[in-house]
DNA sequence: GTTTGACTTGGATTTAACTCAAAGTAATAT
DNA sequence: ATATTACTTTGAGTTAAATCCAAGTCAAAC
């Protein structure tokens, strides 16, 4: 797959694509003679995978650890695991954080609710 | 309450509640005759709300935009209700988004973790 | 065979949201 | 009274994460 068919394909810019390669966020991908990238399978795969975790929030930094790593081979498992747990817990925490806001959001919302309904029963009372 | 009293108070730092004003997230806050910011209870509400919604991650632009509304009187309360209500929508895909993340963090721990397994019951078994 | 379009690299620019610095004034502690 | 601390303003600098640009190469369509 080309660059731009993997760009259409997830979303991603053919620019952040190259980013994200050289920043170290997906491994290298293999090239063709003329030097054009050919994305396998496998890249699609970590490709997906880094869109997922960065839309959740995981940092860059984070992710280019996870993928250090695991190009270190099976020596790295427990520190894989490790580093997942804590960003894990880390996304739970936010999306508690986070519930709370929305339910704050819906109080709120409920309030105008009420305050708007309650104004307009006023103006239609005026009219009688 | 002096600005440093407020900085204590909420983890926000005296120069982000001087950001926070200046950029018209909370309203201006009254001074003392010398100029010094002195924050009622209503300011520190603000802050709190502002630094609640900001955790959440609503963007300032949006939040100028309710403070604004806010201090246009009641005139705008339906706007400010449908802005929240956008805002809300927005938490709430995000979140459900960060829940799939979540589940998914949640079934590669589970693969390592029987990976990590096994493999130290083959060094167990390896010492018999 | 030349024009078009996709690709390459490396570096510069952008954006959001702070964060810090400089230069100066006012209040407080000793 | 003087030293310290907290405050003021304006404007510049920082950080993360892209995103864009320039200059150039290559393959393919017409």
């Amino acid at each position: 797959m080309t660059i731009s068919e993997v760009s259409e394909k997830y979303g991603l810019s053919a620019d952040t694509l190259r980013y994200y390669e050289k920043a170290g966020l997906i491994p290298q991908v293999r090239r063709r003679e003329s030097g054009i990238r050919d994305y396998s399978e496998a890249d699609c795969g970590w490709v997906e995978f880094i869109k997922c975790m960065r839309g959740a929030g995981l940092s860059i930094e984070t992710l280019v650890e996870y993928v250090n790593l695991y190009q270190k081979g099976k020596r790295t498992e427990r520190k894989r695991r490790n580093l997942l747990v804590a960003e894990r817990d880390r996304l739970k925490a936010k999306m508690e954080e986070m519930a709370k806001t929305l339910e704050r959001l819906n109080y709120k919302i409920k309030v105008y609710d009420t305050k708007i309904l309650s104004c307009e029963k006023d103006l239609l009372a005026r009219k009688e």
